[in-house]
DNA sequence: GCACCTACCTAACGTTTGTTAGGTTCGGGG
DNA sequence: CCCCGAACCTAACAAACGTTAGGTAGGTGC
């Protein structure tokens, strides 16, 4: 159920989404699901806290396996990869943040944010120490950077074409960190 | 009123703008919309279709007024600045499209896709142009990356804080640009 | 065999939505 | 002066929405 609502979520959107087309999806009716839920609000916060679990348990992983790795830029792209896999490979719960957490009510994005913030905290201590001479004013820029490229994806990336997600996790990490250097390169001649 | 369409979309996608707000914020009354459009869907094909408009117009004066520049990376930087220029200081027409375009019904997009993707080509033809050695099937992966670039900078960017929007769109254009080099490097040399 | 709980259904409720038919106001042209 | 059309309003329509009260089927524990 919980399923349903994420797939119908990405979709079509909060509003546009209705809790009679979720009950169809799997084969109940729509009073029904007042059984497991208080309101509609209260499955997709559910819904979302799953998606912002999805990539927190992605990332507490490659913690673990990236511990004692001397290549920082290795530990970036394993983290890329990560977070890419977040949003193609486990549902729709990651990939609704992306598309449709912007329509949902505030109330709910609301309850939902303190949870995203810990998650985008998380990022902000990795490139810290994977771009030790990044500015720190500049490090939450470098970061909505680098969340934008990753996130976009969702929008053109098809699992099934040539590039696979591995790929696409080099080329989104080369593409930062080399984008990164040269921004720092040319504040330091001008 | 195509104004305060614009606006309502942004704020709340399109199926939670109801032509009463609309109408409300234009000291109407809803009925009266009928008088100008033959229904919400209608309404909001034009919106949507004035944001395109000001990301063509604003490029084609690029185009103008860069012409002759000898400089292929200034000649890009002065497009992206356009482009975010569309989104920050031309009403919400076009941001409409980054926040709400996925908000509204199928049949509703698939009238405005043929706009979005005349512009798509624009941009594919000057990318070919600032960067002749990159492969022509990774163009479009390119562009993907520079619009994810620039449109998610709406998520985040305040027009009244510290960094400007030219400095914006000099930050975007170097990230990018450095970035792209550094993957062909990495390519041609494996 | 009885009580109980979980999971579901039926049938409706009040509200809001897009939409429409018919009427009003008002300025300009013949 | 009359007419007409543009711009707007009023009042309602059917449909769809989230939500709720009350009822039912089936399994579990005692």
């Amino acid at each position: 159920m919980l399923d349903a609502a994420a797939e119908r979520l990405v979709a079509q959107g909060y509003t546009a989404t209705t809790l009679r087309e979720i009950a169809a999806d799997i084969g109940i009716k729509a009073g029904s699901i007042y059984h497991h839920f208080e309101s509609k609000e209260d499955l997709f916060i559910e819904v979302f806290s799953r998606g912002i679990e999805v990539m927190v348990d992605a990332f507490g992983d490659v913690d673990i396996a990236m511990n004692g790795c001397d290549s920082e830029s290795d530990r970036l792209e394993a983290h890329v990869r990560a977070h890419l896999g977040a949003l193609f490979e486990h549902g729709s719960f990651t990939a609704a943040h992306v598309t449709a957490f912007f329509t949902a009510p505030e109330e709910l994005r609301s309850a939902i944010v303190p949870l995203r913030d810990d998650y985008e905290h998380r990022w902000n201590a990795l490139l810290a120490d994977v771009l030790p001479e990044l500015d720190s004013a500049r490090l939450p820029i470098a970061r909505l950077f680098l969340f934008g490229a990753m996130n976009t994806t969702i929008e053109w990336f098809d699992l099934s074409g040539d590039l696979s997600l591995d790929g696409l996790a080099n080329l989104i990490t080369v593409q930062f960190l080399e984008g990164v250097h040269a921004l720092n390169l040319q504040r330091s001649t001008r």
